[in-house]
DNA sequence: TTCAAAATGCAACACAATTCGCGTTAACAT
DNA sequence: ATGTTAACGCGAATTGTGTTGCATTTTGAA
């Protein structure tokens, strides 16, 4: 019933935001250890994660099969994630950070398809919708609230800016292309909505850029 | 392991659908007895379901809570529904019919921004975002799978076919709302990023009807 | 009215999920 | 190096979830 700010520190907690804590007000508490075993175990739950949704596909691990699978003992993962959503988010957080780069070379159109492609293959990997459901299940967690899925998808959304900044795309927000880019990506491919055949995804990715340059279009002649 | 056929029909269930079972191939098997009690069980069930979705907001009702709140034994629910995700469905599909109509005037832009405005204050609602939690749900169930995910589309999207019919908009499908419209509004307040003054949301659906206008226009020019 | 069986209620049951107390290991500040 | 204590491992206890067999009620049709 108290202890909600492990939790929380831990949902954030790629590297630095762990030891951004420790040089922080746990000081006061009393000493944090990110270091050694700490890591080690970090990385094994984690790495156990990822390999049971490549198994599992689309089906969440439990926390005691992430447990059997790690090696590390369930009652330290409760301890650490408090529940399997929390663990799910944080691992899909650092995942979608990794191998979904936002590139940014100053020509709007190659920016978008190269990302949009690469947004599109990822769905269709085993645990796909893994990142959506992670971020909507922590959307109605009350324990996080409005507050912190902006954080968790602040650093993307400053990710677009730049994009759109280095091609002088000053029509467009980074809310727009989350709303026409990511959002019909994620939810198109839960519809079961997007194509399969390689060729036809160039189309689908087309058309999907094609709608961010028709309203970029649209707002700079209707005024 | 093997009862699947109840589930999926539960599923689906409206009041016709469970009708049109009835008239069915079930009369082999065995006769299935819609009327009185069963009746009167599914809807205190589903009464139960979204009195405690709008106390407690976002946080799913377990079957246990549904059946003390219901009157219902925990046992007939286990049997008839199988699992809290395909209760959840089940109402949550039977809800989106019922509040959420998709109008047919003849002019794109009203109709449009009716049912954007619609849609966007649902989503502020308690458990707001019930109906896309649900339907993700659904969708990461291989036990349903994109057939049927498809199902439990299409006749929202056939509602769209006919909106865009009676406008004269040919350079649009109903995928293309879904993309432009649902897409952004669940996934806007998902991320928290849809506003909270009234006068806002005006601007917000503005917006969003400008989008699909904006990729009307697009695709009529370019060819 | 009468009857076969579908649907429900009930309680015991099996099993998975979560918590707790306590002893052990190992960071890391000194 | 050395001491403090955070983090971990372990197993038992507790709680919650889902299942099953059987008696009872109720439906729909003969």
């Amino acid at each position: 019933m108290s202890g909600d700010e492990r939790s929380t520190a831990t949902t954030q907690g790629s590297e630095e935001a762990t030891a951004g804590l420790a040089a922080d007000d746990m000081r006061a508490v009393g000493n944090t250890r990110p270091g050694g075993r700490t890591a080690r175990t970090r990385a094994a739950v984690h790495k156990a994660v990822r390999e049971l949704i490549e198994q599992n596909g689309e089906t969440s691990p439990s926390i005691l099969e992430v447990a059997a699978r790690s090696g590390v003992h369930a009652a330290t993962i409760y301890r650490r994630w408090r529940t399997p959503e929390a663990l799910l988010l944080d691992v899909a957080v650092e995942t979608v950070n990794e191998v979904s780069p936002i590139p940014v070379t100053g020509d709007l159109r190659a920016d978008l398809t190269a990302y949009t492609h690469n947004l599109v293959t990822s769905t269709r990997r085993p645990g796909g919708l893994g990142f959506l459901n992670a971020m909507l299940t922590a959307a109605r967690n009350p324990e996080i609230g409005p507050t912190g899925i902006q954080e968790l998808v602040a650093p993307r959304l400053s990710h677009f800016q730049r994009m759109l900044d280095a091609s002088g795309a000053t029509e467009l927000t980074p809310l727009d292309l989350f709303g026409l880019v990511l959002a019909p990506v994620y939810l198109g491919a839960m519809i079961g909505a997007l194509p399969q055949a390689p060729d036809q995804t160039e189309r689908e990715v087309a058309e999907i850029v094609d709608n961010v340059i028709a309203v970029r279009l649209y707002r700079s002649s209707a005024h």
